[in-house]
DNA sequence: ATGGTTGTATAACAA
């Protein structure tokens, strides 16, 4: 029996709770993680999940951000806060320990533009993950780093990468500073499985008819360790939810693991 | 050209 992990930025789960719901009872996964949920925990839409059988772990905040973990079965652990001693107050991240595998759900910054702080505040974040993962877990444990990274890694990942080079999320800086966290023991699960295939995550609303002339970016991750990655069966883009009406600007990515290979 | 749309809010801000 295989066990599924998906990540899914929602940009708003109660404007998308239509599509998610849906969604989940089509694709059954043991692991979803929600980032951009855009309320605040006590706002989150819990029953729906709770109906479709499961459970809901949620970090949010007022009006922006916010990350969810839902999971079939009950984590034994539960991590809201980097708790590095450093100010905390975005809610960017979320991590559960489900069926011996840690499951670390991010919504990295976007960064807005390179001359606005929020820029330099998202190389940090990427700097500081690393940092926590150093001081958390090991390389050699099952461990899944996923969500929205906000940073689309290679010239593949990218409608155009001439013309987006340089551009917030797709500037050299950014795609060193991710590279230098996932360089921690990370595999980019979906290029393992999909090599040389260019597949986005992500169509902005504002470029006209930007899903279906397909100008994306692949923004969504699912990065394993090396345990973790030797057991992976398959990693993939599911374009369906950003085909529908009033669609999330992101799509779903699904992993699925042989965990008794473990 | 520095545009465009969407969600959370209920005027702008963030993306």
């Amino acid at each position: 029996m295989s066990w599924k992990l998906a990540t899914f930025n929602v940009n708003g789960v109660r404007a998308r709770l239509p599509i998610v719901i849906d969604w989940l009872k089509q694709r059954r996964p043991d692991v979803l993680c929600l980032q951009e949920i855009k309320c605040q925990e006590n706002d989150f839409p819990a029953e729906q999940f709770l109906e479709a059988g499961y459970v809901v772990n949620v970090r949010g905040q007022k009006s922006f951000n916010g990350v969810a973990v839902l999971s079939g079965e009950r984590p034994e652990r539960v991590v809201r806060e980097f708790g590095d001693g450093l100010p905390d107050e975005e809610a960017r991240l979320i991590a559960v320990l489900v069926e011996g595998v840690w499951i670390v759900n991010t919504y990295v910054p976007q960064g807005r533009a390179l001359d606005d702080p929020a820029f330099r505040y998202k190389l940090d974040f990427f700097a500081r993950l690393r940092r926590w993962f150093e001081s958390r877990f090991t390389p050699g444990q099952p461990l899944i780093w996923t969500g929205d990274m906000n940073v689309a890694p290679q010239e593949i990942d990218v409608f155009d990468p001439k013309r987006l080079d340089g551009e917030v999320g797709f500037h050299p800086a950014e795609r060193t500073a991710f590279a230098e966290a996932a360089a921690w023991g990370f595999i980019d699960l979906f290029r393992v499985h999909h090599p040389g295939q260019k597949q986005f995550t992500f169509w902005d609303y504002r470029l006209p008819k930007s899903f279906q002339r397909n100008l994306g970016w692949r923004l969504d991750h699912i990065m394993a360790t090396e345990p973790l990655a030797a057991v992976s069966i398959q990693c993939l883009v599911d374009t369906e939810p950003r085909g529908r009406p009033k669609p999330s600007d992101h799509t779903p990515v699904c992993a699925e693991f042989d965990l008794e290979k473990l």
